[in-house]
DNA sequence: CTGAAAGCGCTTACAG
DNA sequence: CTGAAAGCGCTTACAG
């Protein structure tokens, strides 16, 4: 089978009646309809995609972009295979497809996305790893393309995002470790410059703040956001004099690392040097002692972005009354033996 | 800017001159070339895609099909964004672009594909986690379009295919195992239908043959291929009668989970049980003791991927003059303490 | 309820 | 070397 043509000439109708009958229009005698639909799904005709992009001037596709970088694919990040399941949930209800868009990690992604949305692949773009300054928020504003960001950013403004409560995490980590004696809590940062790492930093400093502990900037660590960033986050808080007794690290691979690095110190986690680890990770699950971190639903992540760009995209807003909501996506402590807070004070075992 | 027109018109020729001139074409005054570039660049036009794809038949599209399970998700997979850096190395070669369709898990694979194809979206398909008996590429080879599948299939004939070599582990496996003395040795197989479970037991029940050793139906564990497979092998092994004195696993996370129910257990990977996982994985790397695994460069897969699919499709396969090999990919072993080789046959620590 | 026709944005023979 | 025109496969006013 080829086109619409063909499929026309064999029920001997117009090619005109075909298109109606099958994209649902109301003003087809059923038994037409009937018979178109049993022909196409007989002969496998399924409309072109550019065909009807062009005419439509949509294409009713999303689009994801992923960020490959080395690091990424090295340490098998899952966070956007985990997230498509929601968002495809709430696509599909408007039969919308998602389609992930791999950025190579030589090309520059500003240039990538720039050729993507100028060549109307998609209808909309999900784009993350949002920078401090980000030209790709610029872009998609200027190209007026409907597009939600995870992760925000110093750029453009006004603009539909949705981020991790970096600042919750970063309260509740202090709050804990505080809590627990401790006044010298180092931070194990991205080197890079995600926004995320600035939005956690802000957390920390006035975390620290209100409870009346100077911020020093020493015991802010900067690191690849990896298995090895936690090593090397580890290296250096050993190699510092004035050591702090506990660190909050804001990736979640990291952990592994750091755990590796204190192990080969003879520095035991939640004993020697209190740990909060960032997501929840699988592959961290199985660390001991058990890692103190935060949970978060990837899914239900997929299905708040989904909305949010929906909200955006005029030919479905009415679907999503709400509007377009910059909405911070709440992470659950998970505690763990990581930090010492099953000890009590003295060291010992809580009863 | 919006169309090739407006270009035209900014610039006062024809359209077809800023196409010829944009499109490399030879017959096109360097000059006037010039201008045609720097007016585009200035303006941001890029050719709309369904326009391009319409007229001339082809998307400049690849599409890798991932299957986003709920199994694959959760485990945090990252085999595919491995394989995206090779894919595109070569696909950038030719102008080509790679994007991820992911398959809802709630749809049917085969009728995600179906329409994937039926609309034309893509030029060429890579497929995986094919099925002994995979309808995907019976529908691929009617309907004409290029592909290669990462998985042999007993379905279709003579289409191109790459797979992991299952033989070869099996065998070096058990050889291994053999060679240490271990005569009952388990292997824990996917419970679906996928085919690598089929052909990896043919090479295991092969490689005892070899031996002289009777294959025991009650050794093949069918479990999931995730973390919690591979804990679940690990409670059968210990439910068995005639306990197994080693087992091998054929999916990467299975080891995890094997461990953390061993442990359980009081049951030493090593020195009571010898294991042998499948593809080494950085989740699993920090397994104690250190896991007995097989190691492979997904990105080189991907590139393999990439060239055999190139090589059957009409416009690229002059590049590719070796053909669509069926290539069976090799994997390296990486010796660890868990199959217990690093003691002698008598329990103690090798010299 | 159906058909004939226009036109979405491009590339490519064809003519000059 | 350039322009005018056809046509890729569809959807959608418009007319009947």
């Amino acid at each position: 089978m080829k086109g619409i043509r063909q499929l026309a000439e064999h029920l001997d109708i117009s090619i005109g009646t075909v298109s109606r009958a099958l994209n649902g229009k109301p003003d087809v005698n059923e038994e037409t309809r009937r018979r178109v639909l049993v022909a196409a799904e007989e002969l496998g005709y399924v409309a072109n995609q550019s065909g009807r992009s062009l005419r439509q001037g949509t294409t009713n596709v999303i689009g994801l972009m992923i960020e490959s970088s080395k690091e990424t694919t090295e340490n098998g990040d899952n966070f956007f295979l985990g997230l498509t399941g929601g968002l495809q949930s709430v696509l599909s209800r408007h039969k919308l497809d998602l389609i992930m868009l791999p950025c190579p990690s030589d090309e520059d992604p500003h240039e990538y996305l720039k050729r993507m949305v100028a060549r109307r692949v998609v209808d909309a773009m999900i784009i993350s790893a949002t920078q401090r300054i980000d030209k790709r928020i610029d872009l998609l504003s200027r190209t007026k393309i409907p597009f939600v960001t995870l992760g925000r950013s110093a750029s453009g403004s006004n603009y539909p995002w949705i981020d991790l409560d970096f600042d919750g995490v970063a309260n509740s980590a202090v709050d804990r470790l505080v809590a627990h004696g401790h006044r010298r809590i180092a931070i194990a940062a991205p080197s890079n410059d995600i926004n995320l790492g600035f939005i956690f930093l802000d957390g920390y400093r006035h975390a620290l703040e209100r409870h009346g502990i100077a911020f020093d900037p020493s015991l802010v660590i900067r690191v690849k956001s990896s298995e090895q960033g936690g090593y090397q986050a580890a290296h250096e808080i050993l190699l510092l004099e004035d050591r702090p007794t506990a660190v909050i690290l804001i990736y979640e691979l990291m952990a592994i690392g750091l755990y590796r690095r204190l192990t080969e110190a003879g520095v035991i986690p939640g004993r020697d040097l209190a740990v909060i680890g960032f997501r929840e990770e699988p592959r961290a699950k199985f660390l001991q002692p058990t890692l103190t971190c935060f949970r978060m639903s990837l899914p239900d992540l997929g299905v708040e972005l989904a909305e949010t760009l929906l909200a955006t995209m005029p030919a479905y807003s009415h679907f999503y009354p709400e509007g377009a909501r910059n909405c911070i996506w709440p992470l659950e402590l998970v505690p763990g033996e990581s930090d010492g807070f099953h000890l009590g004070n003295n060291g010992q075992r809580r009863q």
